[in-house]
Order: structure tokens, then sequence, then C-alpha cells
DNA sequence: CGCCAAAATGAAAACGGTTGTCAAAGTCTC
DNA sequence: GAGACTTTGACAACCGTTTTCATTTTGGCG
């Protein structure tokens, strides 16, 4: 009963950065694959459940999802050109986090960090905004 | 031509926490306010693209706008609970992600950052939702 | 003051991603 | 193979947001 999510899971190991549920669908039936969007959508957020992938909203609400390459805790930088994406950790960024929640009396802190920029390969000085 | 968009604001800057498009409209038109979605949606973007308002993603996509107590950029706690909102300001994690940024070579660097908890107020063990 | 043009407004429809519905198909156990 | 339970997927419903477009308001100018 796995085998579609575990479809689901493959093609989004075989994508470079972040895909979305549309995305994903819509590679899946490229090639080949019989699957529907409701089963994409549902194999996803278990996917996510699990802690299998990350979850981030793009600025214009849509869900994206990545197969993590590792279980630990991490951030993303992500280029705003190309979508490349750097998974890096940031120890100084929990710990401040933590702190911040508790000096207000804040328990229970999660933290979303999300650090955007140009990479190099899309920073060449063209005139570009 | 500004009066709408004053009016948006000055509600907004009335609530203490985020509030949504939708939410400020209901509250507008229940103060009587004649005003339409479209606009109060409109004068947001205003607000938001003229800094003088905070936007952020909830979870659900939900795009929250927040009238800043001040200009400086700054991040927020917030309650998960009860929508309790505190600016905070972190030197520090600017410095890293412009760090972090830099060192995958990535410039133009910009973050989101989020932190969420439980507030005091919302943490009693037994009395909760 | 009256008139035209540009900007703003708002009701309703369109949109797009996501979620729910529900019947059909698949799976497992006995 | 039968029966019970789970998963699937086509499609519709949802919901927040954006667009459309006709109308109203505002401002400038003769």
């Amino acid at each position: 009963m796995t085998t579609r999510r575990d479809a689901v899971h493959d093609t989004l190991r075989g994508s470079s950065g972040f895909r979305s549920a549309q995305d994903v669908y819509a590679e899946m039936r490229l090639h080949g694959a019989k699957i529907g969007l409701t089963t994409v959508y549902r194999a996803l957020q278990a996917l996510a459940d699990g802690g299998k992938v990350d979850v981030l909203r793009t600025d214009e609400g849509e869900s994206v999802y990545r197969a993590c390459a590792t279980d630990a805790h991490h951030h993303h930088l992500v280029c705003r050109k190309c979508g490349r994406t750097v998974e890096v950790a940031g120890p100084a960024v929990e710990r401040w986090a933590e702190m911040v929640g508790s000096e207000h009396g804040f328990t229970e802190i999660t933290h979303t960090v999300e650090v955007f920029g140009t990479c190099s390969s899309c920073s060449t000085p063209s005139r570009t905004v």
C-alpha cells in the first residue's frame, strides 16, 4: 500500500530542488505513472508528516516539497533565480530562537528560517534586476 | 485618494497581532465602513509594498498583515495559540544569514525568520483548548 | 462651474492550489 | 474464493486571492 507513496518519494529524490505537488504529479504522469493528483497530495503529506521530506511555502502560497538529504534539522538557502538549494545547518540560529522565545516566556519553540539570495551562477553582471 | 487605504491602515494599527485580509475586511464592515473586499486586498498590498505593514504567510497559506511598530528590520515571535506577537530584533540572525549566504557564493541575501511558540498565558498545563 | 480624463472602487466571476467525497479497485486474511 | 478493510483517483467543493469591468470619485483645466 505504500507503492505509490514510494513512487512519489522516488520522484522527489530524483529532483534537485523543491518541487510543487502539481509538478511532481506532472512529472510522474510524463514518466507513465498511473497516479492521481489526490494521491500525490496525500503521499506528500504523509511523507512530510513522517519527516521524510521538507515542506516550504513559496511566496505565492504554494507548498513545495523536497526530499531531505539529512534527517537532522536544517534550513535552506535558496537561489531566487534558479531555485538551486543548499541545505545549511545553523546551530547559532537554533540557539537564538530558543533564547528569544524563552526570554519572552514562550515554550515549545519552533522556527522557520529561509534564506534567499542570488547564487553565483545567476549573479553574473548582466543587466538584470 | 488614500482615504480607504488609511482606513485599512488604521484598522490594522488598532489590532495587536496579525490579521488576515478577510479579517480586516470583516472588522471594517462591522464598524460600518463601506468598503469592498477587493479594496482591502489592494490597500493591504499597497501598504506592504510601501513597507508600512508586515506580511506573513501562515502555515495554511493565508497572508496575514500587521502594522509594524518600527520601520527597522525585525522578526516575529508568535504564540501559536493566542496569536500574540512580539517583535524581536536578531542581529545575530542577520549576520548568520549573510554569512551562510556569502559562504555559498550567494548575493543579495534576504531571509525569512519566524519563531513560533506557546506563550506563558497559553502554556498552563491543564486548561488548554 | 462644468467637463473630461485618470485613478479608485467594488460586486461578481475567474483562478489556482488544495482538500473532501465517494464509489471502484486493490490487498490481506482466513 | 469470500469478506472486510484500505487505498486510489476522478471530480467537485473550497477558500483565499486576483482579475474583470462597469461605475463612481477625484483632480485639473478651460
